[in-house]
DNA sequence: AAATAAATCTAAACTTGTTTAGAAATCGTT
DNA sequence: AACGATTTCTAAACAAGTTTAGATTTATTT
């Protein structure tokens, strides 16, 4: 038996005011409406005293904001997808608006069903998204098209949109750059496939124009695709043949943090210990972890607090206006931590 | 210029039949109330057709029901609890449910701000939550006493509750037990302070316990209380200055994830080799990346998947069961990594 | 003091579904 | 054909706020 909630109705009667009146107060609007000062102070008094607080759905129904922000990521176990949403909840909540966060386990239908639930049901205002899925279809439709949207971590690159990222090409330029500098010729990067998510094709391109600067020409056997569904199976699988074939590499470079545990796993399992073999290891993502684990990592590390902070702040920005200008595109600068 | 939603009536109109009866037909409730097969085709096919959705708002407003449960957490970027988080979706997912993921960012104030809002106002069905509150207190009101919740990682021992914990009294004593055996007979363990967190006091009291069955006398030179706000800067200090002390120790004992962390930091920072010491290095809560940390890590792992599908199934059976039986306090076992 | 203007407040409509109470249509029975 | 029993459906109330249009009350002007 639920204690009954105190409604703006049960306020208004104590005070033999409209319930019209008490909202305006309690929204703060009570200047705008001309309500006197002093009848706004027994409002507001008799709203604390009472334990007010309004119904949240009558209110979203009737002002079709919810003050809700959606948070869609692929996995929330991954940490840089955890810490994102740690700093995008911090800027939200700074500015009166909730985060809702959801994992979508990699599942493209599951992607679709939240954001048909979510935002289409304008159950939130906003919507951050590291999209799983593969084209721009699903986000171009009628319905989508004018709710504020803000990609992270992967854009799509056939539709326009909104988008925070770290800079994929540049960071994986630099690293490759260094791995270089450092003596490597022979630098082994693996990748998952299908990559059509663009973080990833343009890790690939600095990787390959940095090769390019130096002459380096790029070899196919340099280039392992791990599968997305397998990827720890498929990097012991594939890493294992390739550290049999010549050339000798002299350098591994794991494109996201996943492929990075998966190799460190491998190295493991078969005692391998890159340093006695002069390789370098190096990965694209960094995990604050990395600092103590046995092979050294070189990693590029993207600035997760801006991406939060950029991305809550667009966010904001595109719902409060509402006629969609121009598409915001930030692309932001990552660091390389080479650990000697 | 959003486009217009269908609703309710749109269809009604167009089939020319009352709203009532589309709104029973597409909550399948067809039957109950006894419209013709051949209606509630009809009112599906055209559901589809016009790809109605139904709002959320008006739907929670008029049912009090959301289905939606809110997990809150103290740090969604710690992977203990974003672990948990993605298994709490994974099964409510499963159920009809949708997850909402709240980070309280370690603030109480924030904490019950969150529960005020999400839970008192229903705006949501059920809570998950790893409290950061001291006491009961604010669980005991009124307005929540009837509210589903379910504690985990962590329960108040003030109040009755429903919870969902993993055995922290007993993997701490393995653990210990564990270092015993391996000839240790010096084991500093450094805890948070103030340390009114069930599950660190219970872990507290396995160590102790532990030593106590091998008659090795507990001594408060080896029991390290770091500050929460501050563990860092705390472990740094207060480690420095033990490993000078003595009786030299002979295993470091961190309490949890955050601590065996900063020990690490200051491991590497002033090069100290725990193997070449004769020391060995353990911790509450294990992380993936263990596996590859230099000093070996010795660690207590708790059962993450079954956590978040404990929890969430009892969320769902408090939210069906409104007559609040009985407390459900669920006790999991944990496991030892010892990474010899 | 009447007329006009300004300040303060309110009744009713509105948001979009769900549920209740009951109407209308169909059927079966004598 | 009349009656009640079923089957099928609907109008209206309801959830709890916000907003609009307009009503009162008070103040100002002549």
């Amino acid at each position: 038996m639920a204690i009954k909630k105190t409604l703006l109705e049960d306020i208004a009667k104590e005070l033999n005011v409209s319930k019209t009146l008490v909202s305006m107060v309690i929204n703060g609007k009570g200047d705008a409406y001309g309500i006197s000062k002093k009848t706004q102070e027994k409002v507001l008094s008799k709203a604390g005293e009472m334990e007010y607080t309004p119904n949240v759905f009558a209110r979203a129904l009737r002002t079709g904001k919810s003050h809700l922000i959606g948070l869609l990521v692929a996995d929330i176990s991954n940490p840089f997808y955890s810490n994102i949403a740690k700093h995008v909840e911090r800027e939200l909540a700074a500015k009166g608006y909730n985060l809702m966060i959801c994992s979508t386990d990699e599942n493209v239908e599951r992607e679709e069903k939240l954001i048909s639930l979510f935002a289409e049901q304008h159950m939130i205002d906003g919507l951050i998204i590291a999209t799983t899925n593969t084209s721009g279809e699903f986000f171009s439709k009628e319905r989508l098209r004018n709710f504020p949207i803000v990609f992270i971590d992967r854009y799509l690159p056939d539709i326009e949109s909104n988008y925070v990222v770290a800079n994929n090409y540049q960071g994986s330029y630099e690293l490759t750059d260094l791995l270089i500098h450092k003596g490597c010729k022979n630098i082994l990067a693996l990748n998952i496939t299908p990559s059509h998510i663009s973080s990833l094709t343009e890790r690939i391109k600095g990787y390959k124009d940095a090769l390019t600067k130096y002459d380096i020409p790029f070899k196919d056997d340099n280039l392992l695709e791990v599968s997305f569904n397998n990827i720890q199976k498929d990097v012991r699988e594939k890493l294992l043949k390739r550290l049999k074939q010549s050339p000798k590499i002299d350098a591994i470079y794991a494109l996201n943090n996943h492929i990075a545990t998966a190799c460190l796993h491998v190295f493991n399992e078969i005692g391998y210990d890159a340093k006695k073999e002069g390789v370098l290891f190096a990965s694209f993502d960094d995990i604050n972890l990395f600092d103590f684990v046995k092979p050294n990592v070189i990693s590029v590390s993207q600035p997760v607090e801006q991406i939060g902070v950029e991305a809550a702040n667009l966010a904001l920005h595109l719902i409060d206006s509402k006629n969609s200008e121009s598409f915001k595109k930030i692309v932001l600068a990552t660091s390389i931590i080479s650990r000697n």
